[in-house]
DNA sequence: TATGAATGAGCATTCATTCAT
DNA sequence: TATGAATGAATGCTCATTCAT
């Protein structure tokens, strides 16, 4: 039995070595300038070969965002019952998110800084997908701060939204400009999540 | 000597003609749907015209967006002064920008969500470009506030880096995923400016 | 030796099962749109496993067509018998024959309508092929209504070789041409037929 | 002025030439077997050449049948005024028609010998094109035998569509089976007009 | 007997760009 | 100043086929 089973673990890895190259060269040149060719020459296979892991090429882009957001699930999970206090719990779901993005460029660029075309061929979308649930983690975290009444009477869409935002910010410009001037990064992420955090209260 | 003005002048007539052509179908289709071919045939020229005003296409795309930029920062000119509260036209600042982001969202994805990728066609660079100096805005903004004491003692760089990623968060999700169940947007734009900005009071 | 003989039985099914396959698809979509994949979709068998019974796709198509003309063959020899005078034992034939082909227009095209190039993977022939044997009903009924006197002196050749141009004529417009405004069918058929052969009298 | 003439001649010659390449190839190996690339190696241009001339492969192909067609209208329209017997003429039309397939075989067999696709991509159609045309003069021959009672009151379109259908099998035959053992062709055409002719007086 | 994995060749089409005029 | 003609390179994708097992 052992024969089938390294057989179907190299499947997987070729499968997994298609993501990570095809991850790396949207990065590194945008999703319209990755071509199948690119990728396969990467890898070192034909271009065909592709085309027996994955259906088309919107079909990899979509796992490979899947996969992305699934990583960050993960990490957000871990986090969930570490903490008593909410506050402390939110501005950690907060720093969490933000350092994944750091620790996953590339994953965290091809998901969340590529716009998404409103062609995106009607069917697999945004509802219940895992993008879907890693944003759900802020918005349970503010939930629970209202709940246990950290904060004031507030719109917790507008909230999680605005949290979002700010998070995201900070990310995608740590990644997209990392030449520029910044200041302490520790430093800035406090500042930033204090803000929001803070003015939730009163 | 008539002659030779009115030769110029059609000359840049021309030229603006072009990137007009080419911002409304980089707006209308994204920057990689927007060919050469494309552009020339809207403004009823052949292809090789084009080469006449600009050496390549992305020549034309990095006039297209330094031009763009120069109205944001005419905008944001604009604000200074109108606005006794350096407090509120700060806000006001930050609000520009998102909407200026909002309202070119090409243009915005361009300069500020692409990764500089190392190759960038040599030249063009970040520093003094059109982008830059719409930053120092926000920049320029929370100096005037602590200059007239309606912030504490803060550190400056952190304080506008951090506006900046707010404002650049918002601004760079609702491009890139539009088809988000989004709260009403205003008030979204505004939860996040009212935190980030009373963060910096007391 | 039970299971030998079973093996060899459903070797023999599996061989049925794909040209019954191919040969929907076949007629379905016609000649250059039938892929192996599509075959072994369709029989959910993997594409390697019709090598086994077929050299290549060529001699799928050949086996196919032969079937298909043996088929014809067998309705023609049904004919032989039925009818006393050989007149109209005649135009029966040539009905079947074109009865046949539209029934089987791609089997029809891809023999009777399809140069033969020089290439023709070198094999299978046209001496003593199906369509071949075919032709031959035509002739032999010539060659008996003359034995029988009820034709003209006529050269056997010339005769029936004018009567397959003719039922081969409207056979392949009628293939080649289907939105052209054709008359009734039957009429048009009968007409061709009923002159051809009255030709041959007197 | 000259210049601007070569230059249009030019023009004019690659296009016949890229219409003569695709005609051969077409013929040679079958519609679905040619490629632009095949075309554009044959006529030794690169294939973004041939769309300077033609939209797309349909549309090449539509080019050469009408031009096909156009051909044997003129010569069909030769005929016209020759023969006092309509008889004759309806003949001589025959005659023509075969003779003209029998001298442009490739052309003939792109018209006449390929199926037309369902889809035809809708837009150039049967009616009234060179195609509709050259068929006319034969059902134009038989009107005109009938309006001077010269055969027997009939149905025209049935007559004209059985000429049609034996003529055009004689010539198919001949292009798609040069190597079958055919009696002497002047008899053969001979005996299989004269019959359908005859089948049409008394 | 049957298959999973892989590939080289090919497809129609579009692109940015150059060159001679 | 402007263009018509032409191209090499690239695109996503499908095909028939082979090979090791």
């Amino acid at each position: 039995m052992g024969i089938k089973e390294r057989r179907v673990r190299e499947r997987e890895n070729l499968r997994q070595e298609i993501l990570e190259a095809a991850r790396a060269l949207f990065v590194e040149q945008g999703y319209d300038n990755v071509s199948m060719r690119k990728i396969a020459e990467k890898i070192e296979y034909s271009p065909t070969t592709i085309y027996l892991y994955f259906k088309d090429k919107d079909e990899l882009l979509f796992c490979l965002t899947e996969e992305t957001f699934a990583k960050l699930v993960e990490t957000l999970e871990a986090i969930g019952g570490k903490h008593r206090d909410p506050l402390i719990a939110l501005k950690e779901y907060g720093r969490a998110y933000i350092r994944f993005g750091l620790e996953h460029p590339n994953d965290y660029q091809v998901t969340f800084m590529t716009p998404q075309g409103p062609v995106k061929s009607a069917g697999h979308q945004y509802e219940g997908s895992m993008g879907q649930k890693a944003f759900d983690y802020l918005r349970h975290g503010i939930t629970e701060c209202l709940r246990q009444k950290k904060i004031r009477r507030i719109d917790i869409d507008t909230a999680s939204q605005a949290l979002w935002a700010a998070v995201h910010g900070i990310t995608s410009l740590l990644i997209a400009h990392r030449d520029f001037p910044w200041v302490n990064q520790e430093k800035l992420i406090d500042h930033l999540l204090t803000s929001m955090i803070e003015g939730l209260k009163h």
